[in-house]
DNA sequence: AGCTGTCATCGTATATTGACGATGAACGAT
DNA sequence: ATCGTTCATCGTCAATATACGATGACAGCT
């Protein structure tokens, strides 16, 4: 017999998709994360460099964007030989997309 | 004669739909705010003393999430009497889901 | 005028973020 | 095995965000 939660987790006054939409939203609230994002949706697939030849920043900074992106579920990367290419997470988009809609 | 600016201005290699979109999306990035959001949504408006009242927030901190949001243009206020009466801007939000949309 | 309730702002302390150079790790090519 | 390329991580610094108590501003009431 597993006990029942009876009342629903709440951190800080939020519930749990509050805090998964907060997550995402985060991720996304910063311009070179947003133009990385869109980088990605163009070319559907691209090496981190190509994106760091995109923006006017060290590759430091890129990498701890593409950081970001990774551990919010928004982008993934495979490793393709020396180089590492990455995509964004359509099912993650959609879900930030059903976040914000179901507000 | 007024110049035309040929070049769109371009800070960090964000376009201004990126910035845009990451101004929004920050202001969104705190369970907090998320939480405020809902509130506001659900209940159409809200007075800031009933906000305090469901989150486990000190009031000088829930008024500048609030600020954060009303900066953001996600959330209006318009005082009444001794009290501030809070509601979601629609427009902004339907805003929102049109970036992420586009991405 | 004085009081009360409501909300914003100030001041402050701590935590997190953003940015970069330097360094490390992994791979392919020579 | 030693490069050169590509990317991640480390260490560091400045800037920003978060949270709260204390205080200020403002409207309504007595």
């Amino acid at each position: 017999m597993t006990p029942v939660r009876i009342t629903p987790p709440r951190t800080s006054g939020a519930r749990a998709t509050d805090t998964e939409l907060a997550l995402l939203a985060k991720a996304l609230g910063h311009p070179a994360r947003v133009a990385i994002m869109r980088l990605l949706m163009a070319r559907g697939e691209c090496v981190c460099g190509a994106i760091v030849d995109e923006l006017p920043l060290a590759q430091a900074t890129v990498s701890q964007h593409l950081k970001v992106l990774k551990e919010a579920g928004l982008v993934q990367g495979e490793i393709d030989g020396p180089r590492v290419c990455y995509c964004v997470n359509p099912a993650t988009v959609r879900r930030l997309n059903d976040l914000i809609g179901g507000l």
